[in-house]
DNA sequence: TCTGGGGTCCTAGGACCC
DNA sequence: TCTGGGGTCCTAGGACCC
């Protein structure tokens, strides 16, 4: 037991695993003082005094009230009525009522990024997730007799300079790193040395493990399998079959087995953006309108990125929720707003006469850094490239030409250039 | 409770090429 | 004459995560 075969390094790890507990609500605490203590709502498209949007972020205060993530606002206000509301109505009581704010982004990175920074004083490698969330490869940093006192380090550290709590989980590898940081959320420090992986994972809800959502979770439990003790013991073959690729994984994680190396976050692999009408609408002008402003914003952001793209592509969501997807892939990567306009345009006509609920747009296929030398305003202005109809004959005319080609004169970028 | 917004990965089928 | 097999690219959908 004492030597370790060279190259089995993964068995050697030592993962951390870091997650904000409810950070747009403390978030909205580090600024507003008052709201500590208080059951907090913060919502994503929400405006103050209206009833739209979703909850983003529950306070453990507003939980107890019944008021979860990803809720309807009008769901969480029958929960949990507004401080203000309950104060003038006779019916309602004050202290049964909880405060409301709008998610507000730009502030909550300004702390993330205070966060990271004391992230990574403490770790070589770090793999942001989200926002509020982080794996830290600590290996080289601590030893699992004092794994405790580390990353209780980290935790008192962020409280102490950025003002919101973290749970950490510790352990041999990522995933069961991520089961020990929710164990006890809130304000949790849970280290799971390699010897008790296989026992702390036993008890688990599958529902619980990453990677299984509301589906799969059903599948498991039709098969009588409740907890990830359960899936160790399955048949690994019957999950491959059950769930594909996934079933392996998931069967290994259960097991305590993961060897995905921390690394940092790559670059994105698509950048999208996408909006819910108020009520359907069977107005195709409306979603194409409201579509285009998206485009915009999407290859905005493309441009800010450095991001070319290679494929344009859109959203529909049509009542009851039905997501359809249509994409068109160029020739080469290119970085034009107008072209993203047109394209989806062009896509979203095949919905003429739909109702639609929500609508988004998406650039993918991205290459980055190459912006400078590949202003493709050339090529991409061509409408045949777009459709991939022929451009051999002449069938578009000279109305087609004249508002869509005239960048054909100033000379057209070959396509060779892009490859 | 009729479900907000931004992502990732996987799968399956078809086109096309050799 | 349907007769292989392999590989890649593209599209669409599904499940999942935060």
């Amino acid at each position: 037991m004492g030597a370790r075969l060279p190259g089995v390094e993964s068995e050697d790890r030592i993962v951390a695993h870091a997650d904000m507990d409810c950070f747009y609500a403390s978030c909205e605490r580090l600024r507003e003082p008052a709201l500590r203590g208080e059951p907090l709502v913060v919502g994503m498209g929400y405006e103050p005094g209206e009833t739209v949007g979703a909850v983003a972020t529950a306070s453990y205060e507003a939980r107890a009230f019944g008021v979860e993530s990803a809720q309807a606002i009008t769901e969480a206000l029958e929960r949990l009525p507004r401080k203000r509301v309950a104060a003038t109505d006779p019916d309602l009581d004050v202290e049964a009522a909880g405060f409301y704010r709008p998610v507000d982004m730009a502030f909550y990175e300004s702390v993330s990024e205070e966060v990271r920074e004391i992230l990574h004083a403490h770790a070589g490698t770090v793999r942001e997730v989200s926002i509020d969330e982080a794996y830290l490869d600590v290996t080289e940093e601590t030893t699992w007799d004092e794994a405790e006192d580390f990353a209780r380090g980290i935790k008192d550290r962020i409280e102490r300079e950025v003002g919101v709590v973290a749970s950490i989980g510790v352990a041999p590898n990522m995933s069961t790193a991520k089961i020990a940081s929710d164990a006890e959320k809130p304000d949790g420090l849970v280290v799971v040395e390699p010897e008790a992986v296989r026992e702390f994972l036993a008890p688990v809800p599958v529902e619980d493990l990453h990677g299984v959502g509301p589906v799969t979770a059903r599948t498991l439990r039709d098969r009588g399998i409740e907890t990830a003790g359960h899936l160790a013991g399955a048949e690994r073959h019957a999950l491959v079959s059950e769930f594909g690729e996934r079933g392996a994984d998931l069967y290994d994680r259960a097991r305590g087995v993961d060897d995905r190396v921390v690394t940092p976050k790559g670059r994105p692999k698509s950048l999208s953006r996408e909006s819910a009408f108020a009520d359907p609408t069977g107005d195709l002008g409306a979603v194409e309108e409201r579509a285009l402003t998206l485009a915009a914003a999407v290859s905005e952001r493309a441009i800010r990125k450095d991001a070319l793209y290679r494929t344009i592509g859109i959203k529909v969501v049509t009542p009851p929720f039905d997501v359809n997807t249509r994409a068109r892939s160029l020739p080469g990567p290119v970085d034009d707003p107008e072209l993203v306009g047109r394209v989806v345009r062009e896509l979203l006509s095949e919905f003429e006469g739909e109702r639609v609920r929500k609508v988004g747009v998406r650039v993918s296929n991205l290459e980055f850094g190459s912006a400078a030398q590949a202003s493709l305003d050339g090529w991409a202005g061509s409408e045949d490239v777009v459709d991939g109809s022929s451009s051999e004959g002449e069938e578009d005319g000279p109305e087609a030409e004249s508002s869509t080609d005239r960048a054909e004169g100033s000379g057209q970028a070959s396509l060779s250039q892009f490859e």
